[in-house]
DNA sequence: CTCCCGATTA
DNA sequence: TAATCGGGAG
């Protein structure tokens, strides 16, 4: 789900929301890493030989403090509430009313998104969701309709997953409703199943994405390898931490509107943002501040 | 883990 | 020409 207010320059990545001079963060660039991407230790199991080894693999990940949980999360939330985008798929009316039929819209716009910029996909999803306003309707359709409407968005397996998942759906009787009931539908995998249950169903669960990637490094000056899955767990377990508890934070108590607001902000936020948080990132890391994050990077 | 899809860039 | 990008399938 990319909200980005600027113009994308390219299509699937993240990138465009950095600005020309964004540079992915270097491997092994971290002056405090200690072991970082390349350490090839792969005797994580039973064999702990050193002491400072067996304390966490990652050593410039640490858990967001409660302290840093409440001025991520009200930083975010207050960037939503001022700059956040109104897109087709996501209507801004009152979460009662047609959760199924919202999870349909965030449905097909990730799909789309996936592949192709935020501009491109308006057009197609406004032409889609006319065609076929909801899974039913959806279901009811052929490959052959189906792959005409897609026409021009590439990646011609993921139209058919997506009517095969609509298919699935409408003949289980009821929308999944939760991340791991949405696993199990063609084409969904564990980004979009997030992104459906928290944004449609409610359900707190972290979402990450290229942008997520991109926004908790940032924030947290890490410097590992994002393609190594230990990181990559990591980072989902930032994303969770920054989810829980939201009844401790700013906003007067939980609800839908905050978790969506959240999720949306992490997806979706741009890098102009991370210029304006860094006064509180020297608060979070001043010390990995200093010494990887400059502003012309943004 | 590897492979995939396509536009875009190096 | 080859690498890159990202979410999902196998």
């Amino acid at each position: 789900m990319l909200l980005s207010n600027s113009p994308l320059p390219h299509q699937q990545s993240f990138k465009h929301l950095a600005g020309k001079n964004f540079k992915p963060t270097p491997k092994n660039s971290h002056p405090l890493s200690l072991m970082t991407t390349k350490s090839k230790s792969k005797s994580k199991k039973t064999l702990t030989p050193n002491p400072t080894e067996c304390t966490n693999p990652i050593p410039d990940i640490e858990d967001f403090s409660p302290s840093e949980t409440l001025k991520i999360r009200s930083s975010l939330l207050r960037w939503y509430d001022e700059n956040h985008r109104k897109l087709p798929w996501r209507k801004e009316t009152n979460h009662g009313d047609d959760d199924e039929g919202r999870a349909y819209a965030v449905w097909v716009s990730e799909v789309m998104l996936q592949q192709t910029r935020v501009q491109t996909v308006i057009g197609y999803f406004d032409r889609w969701m006319e065609r076929w306003p909801t899974v039913q309707h959806l279901a009811a359709a052929d490959l052959e309709e189906v792959n005409e409407m897609w026409a021009g968005l590439g990646y011609y397996r993921r139209a058919r997953f997506l009517l095969e998942g609509a298919k699935a759906v409408v003949e289980g009787g009821n929308f999944p409703r939760t991340a791991a009931a949405l696993r199990g539908v063609r084409g969904i995998g564990e980004y979009t199943a997030g992104a459906i249950a928290s944004i449609a169903f409610n359900e707190a669960v972290p979402v990450v994405d290229g942008n997520v990637i991109r926004v908790i490094t940032r924030l947290k000056a890490i410097s590992a390898n994002p393609k190594e899955t230990a990181t990559m767990k990591s980072i989902w377990n930032q994303n969770l931490h920054l989810l829980q508890d939201l009844e401790i934070s700013t906003r007067p108590s939980w609800n839908w509107e905050q978790l969506c607001a959240l999720q949306l902000a992490l997806i979706a936020l741009p890098a102009q943002f991370l210029i304006s948080v860094v006064h509180f990132q020297s608060q979070v890391s001043a010390k990995k501040l200093r010494l990887q994050i400059t502003p012309q990077r943004f």
